[in-house]
RNA sequence: GGACAGGUGGCCGAGUGGUUGAAGGCACCGGUCUCGAAAACCGGCAUACCGGCAACGGUAUCGUGAGUUCGAAUCUCACCCUGUCCGCCA
């Protein structure tokens, strides 16, 4: 959500930053909208509280002459015709600001200078580290997966319909040992506070963080009880702070949380979703940041390490894509996607995306920060980041440490974890 | 799910239709006093929006939303949340 001090004070700036993400053509009748109704809005506000003062004033002598025993009907009747006069013009001006609100939650974000214009063809390659491994007689996940039995994806979809999937004996334990490395790793060295939040929040929190109102359609939704699944950890970890006023002491916070994670990839139906590669329901460990706008450019580029260094030390070759405007999503001012390479796909995946929100999310959930004790609150910079997404990190996995003798090497970070130093056929699943 | 009780400023707490944006206390800030501190005393201490260069003026806010009224923290309705008891239950 923006500042109407920007839709007043800055339409042109409002405008470039909707060119740069390729949807001023789409929204240009939206922002030519937006700023007759902050006049109206404005004109109309003064008429009401002008009127309002009148009757106040008008109420007060009411009140003055009934205790001195005097008669007021004709200030009483003066006050009804001003209540519906009142009445009246608010009714317009509720029009205009809810006109203006449904405008204004629907614009997605400014992105930061840095940040190429352009759609997914201006997207950057800023790094990539380890060699990518051939592609030549590697096996896709999905025949290595069930040659070992590590997921079930028919009795997935028995149970749950179409992209839900099963994780069985080795692979279900990988996808464990996986999460609690994530989050060892995080919480013990990088300093971040681990959470455990509800996969299951209200219309409120799902608004704060931008998935509402643009995108129901991509979130599950419990109607009897206006409740979303999370698609997530974002959305119930960046809510946690919502209309609260922050410490400048406490900044920067950081938070690690595993959930799982449910899309209903609406629209995407037949895109990259062959294996494991897109599903309904994931499992994810994410970071989120809380930081000062002076320092939120900076905590990007570390929350964005953090990620990088458990794909290091999983030995995955991965690029780092900074994400052009028209390809970073709608809350977000600048996004890295980190991608891994898999081989048996011939793809690279997106396991991570960092990106800093600006001011963003914090003025739709209302997250300040105060500078120093006297000051005005001010609003926070939120950034969050995937650290990591797994099934993409275990098809990868399965992909890129193939052995000739069809079993899958694990990387020695994860033997503790896995109880295994590699993934062997065992007895078949029944 | 049922019954009762309750939601007032950073905190506690008064207030059942008319100078109540809201008594009083605590906390906090400034000052007096003091060598200094404490105590005591004096003063200050919410947010958002509108107008104004500013000083300042106005409007709104007592869980949320709607309603009654010239006028609502106070009355009505709906909803949300908290507490207690009962029921159910991993």
């Amino acid at each position: 959500m923006h500042d109407l001090k920007l839709v007043r004070e800055q339409p042109d700036a409002l405008r470039e930053a909707m060119r740069r993400r390729g949807a001023l053509d789409a929204l240009a009748p939206q922002l030519d909208r937006l700023a007759s109704l902050e006049q109206e809005r404005r004109a109309l506000i003064q008429q009401v509280e002008e009127q309002k003062a009148a009757r106040n004033a008008g109420s007060a002598e009411v009140a003055r002459r009934k205790k001195g025993g005097e008669n007021a009907d004709d200030l009483i009747a003066q006050g009804r015709a001003l209540g519906e006069s009142i009445a009246a013009l608010e009714a317009r001006a509720t029009a205009a600001d809810d006109a203006l609100r449904a405008i204004l939650i629907e614009l997605p974000n400014v992105t930061l200078p840095d940040v190429p214009e352009g759609g997914e063809d201006a997207n950057v390659v800023v790094r990539e580290w380890g060699t990518p491994r051939r592609a030549d007689g590697v096996q896709p996940h999905w025949d290595v997966g069930a040659r070992l039995g590590l997921f079930d994806l028919e009795r997935g979809v028995k149970v749950s319909g179409s992209g839900f999937v099963v994780y069985r004996g080795q692979g279900a334990r990988l996808v464990r040992a996986l999460l609690n490395w994530c989050l060892d790793v995080h919480a013990a060295e990088h300093g971040y506070e681990e959470v455990w939040p509800p996969a299951v929040v209200t219309r409120a929190t799902m608004t704060g963080t931008g998935q509402l109102p643009k995108f129901e359609d991509d979130a599950y939704a419990i109607r009897d009880d206006d409740l979303f699944l999370i698609p997530t950890a974002e959305v119930p970890v960046t809510n946690l702070y919502r209309d609260e006023v922050l410490d400048a002491a406490q900044l920067p916070m950081a938070f690690a949380a595993y959930t799982p994670c449910f899309r209903r990839e609406a629209g995407s139906a037949g895109k990259d979703t062959r294996g494991i590669q897109r599903v309904h329901q994931f499992d994810k460990v994410e970071l989120v940041r809380y930081s000062t706008p002076e320092d939120s450019a900076a905590q990007l580029e570390l929350l964005t390490g953090h990620a990088e260094t458990l794909l290091q030390r999983l030995g995955l070759p991965y690029r780092v894509k900074l994400l052009a405007a028209g390809d970073t999503g709608f809350s977000s001012a600048k996004t890295y996607d980190l991608e891994v390479y898999a081989p048996g796909v011939d793809k690279w995946l997106e396991v991570s995306s960092c990106s800093v929100f600006t001011d963003f999310q914090a003025r739709r959930a209302n997250i300040r920060y105060r500078p120093a004790p006297k000051d005005k609150p001010r609003f926070v910079h939120t950034l969050n980041g995937s650290g990591l997404a797994l099934p993409r990190i275990v098809a990868a996995l399965l992909e890129h440490y193939q052995q000739a003798d069809g079993s899958v090497a694990l990387p020695p970070v994860l033997h503790p974890y896995a109880g295994t130093d590699a993934l062997r056929p065992a007895a078949a699943a029944p």
